[in-house]
DNA sequence: AATAATGTGGTAATATAACTACCAAATATG
DNA sequence: CATATTTGGTAGTTATATTACCACATTATT
């Protein structure tokens, strides 16, 4: 909603920019006014204000300020603003977690069901899973087979190119073979990709939209172009690849049915005598 | 918001409870409603419905609609339900990316910013770091080496109780040494601790409050607890920590300086042969 | 340069919505 | 059973928003 009226601004005429202004300068009292006390808080007449609110698809000035209410909160949550040299641990914190938080947002609405849906799928009829990353991509890949293995099915994962390598060359089908790579730009995934294609095996990426990786993969699970932070090091990405994967995990539980419910309570408990009890309170 | 009408409604009288019911029932459109058409759709008197908004601090009836309004962008964010087991595929990844936002921003609420900055004061004077982890938190504490890796430190990480052990042994003053476990009760890796803490080393814990762990660890990150999802396998937990490392490392970033952004470029650039060239649009 | 035409902004009237004061009915309570 | 007290509504008042209309300014056109 600011945003649009950010966009808009250089539009408009003089005084419906003064309201502009004014609404911008401070959002959030705009919501608590009536139209005659933003009228004279911008230096305009009322009508100013109402017609204001016209050109921004709003049946009248109550309907605006519900409208820009709204968007507040949702504008709070989720700005982010790049971290900067001086923020302190506090500012740098908040930013961290609300870009982080943004992302995951950003990919829920952007999300192919359709395409988890197939994966969820392949999965379930898969003999064998392989899951392949490198670097930062190289531990998602390491924690899906964590979580996978609890399906007792056959899952390996790999971070080093040349076991990628020999593991695709020797699949066929029936097997899957997830590959995670955000840039989807790694030219030794590439090559891997169409090697495990050559065999049979299903090939997966989860990967960024139409990257190299994602046009080698006949099934991509995409994952959204990530802004700020992950300048340096992956850090963002990385948690929306995660998230996928339990997104998929959960599709799987899901397909097995009830009865598989007690093979994970087994897996759970068997990791009990490795640990304290539960305090009482 | 609605939660607060919901707890209110029994201390109601008749036509209030009307007014509350009708409100609960389809909020989203008395969002839109004037008083007097919400009073007639509810069967009550205006005044009735203003009687019942002032009881909801709110200033009069178009106060409460906006008020109710952003409640119903914040709630619908993050309304949390769990997975059914005949949820569609939109349903249960809508679920699982839904709470995990919910979960990262109790976290964001949560976090002991303090304890950040201490944490990050460690790593700086670190001479050496180790990640530890087993199971699910073994792929965090290696994604940590990952990225500490960069700021030219030696980093390690391991994800078996044995090396752990002997690692914690060998430590000496200076060392900084990060335990994750979500639950902080596995037995092994209390013992690490304790371990690591008679050689002098700084045995940081990120894990559940109160836990075991958390107790014989002198600096601890704590991760909330997490309702839901994790009931079969670690999930969200999970991603709690990784953002909780990403903003250590990003507050270790800004410790180091301008001149540090430089090393991490020559990094990022010595990836640059491994890749496709981004493509031209 | 003068005039028409269009756009821009305001005044005043009108309609609508919200609120207040007051009253009536219903339900308690002694 | 009568009297309080609570509850709900009617009608009037005030505030608020909207519309219709007009005036001024700016610009284009002859």
């Amino acid at each position: 909603m600011l945003k649009k009226i950010r966009e808009k601004r250089d539009q408009l005429n003089k005084s419906e920019r003064k309201v502009a202004d004014t609404i911008l300068l401070n959002p959030s009292v705009v919501t608590q006014l009536s139209i005659a006390a933003l009228a004279k808080s911008a230096g305009v007449s009322e009508p100013t204000v109402n017609r204001f609110c016209r050109s921004f698809l709003s049946k009248g000035f109550p309907d605006f300020k519900i409208q820009l209410a709204k968007s507040l909160v949702s504008g709070s949550l989720f700005v982010t603003r790049s971290v900067e040299q001086n923020d302190s641990a506090e500012q740098y914190t908040d930013k961290i977690f609300t870009s982080t938080i943004a992302t995951l947002d950003a990919a829920r609405k952007q999300v192919d069901v359709q395409a988890i849906a197939t994966v969820v799928d392949h999965l379930v009829q898969a003999k064998q899973i392989a899951f392949f990353g490198l670097g930062a991509s190289g531990s998602v890949a390491r924690d899906a087979q964590h979580k996978f293995f609890r399906f007792n099915l056959p899952v390996v994962a790999y971070d080093d190119v040349l076991m990628q390598r020999m593991v695709a060359a020797a699949s066929h089908t029936g097997d899957v073979i997830v590959i995670i790579s955000y840039t989807g730009r790694t030219k030794d995934l590439v090559e891997i990709a169409q090697l495990a294609n050559s065999t049979g095996a299903t090939v997966i990426g989860i990967t960024l939209e139409n990257s190299p990786l994602a046009k080698v993969c006949p099934v991509v699970l995409s994952v959204p172009h990530v802004e700020n932070t992950d300048i340096y090091m992956p850090m963002i990405s990385r948690l929306t690849q995660l998230t996928l994967l339990d997104v998929l995990a959960t599709g799987l539980t899901l397909k097995r049915g009830e009865g598989f419910h007690q093979h994970l309570d087994k897996i759970k408990q068997s990791l009990q005598s490795t640990r304290y009890a539960i305090e009482e309170k």
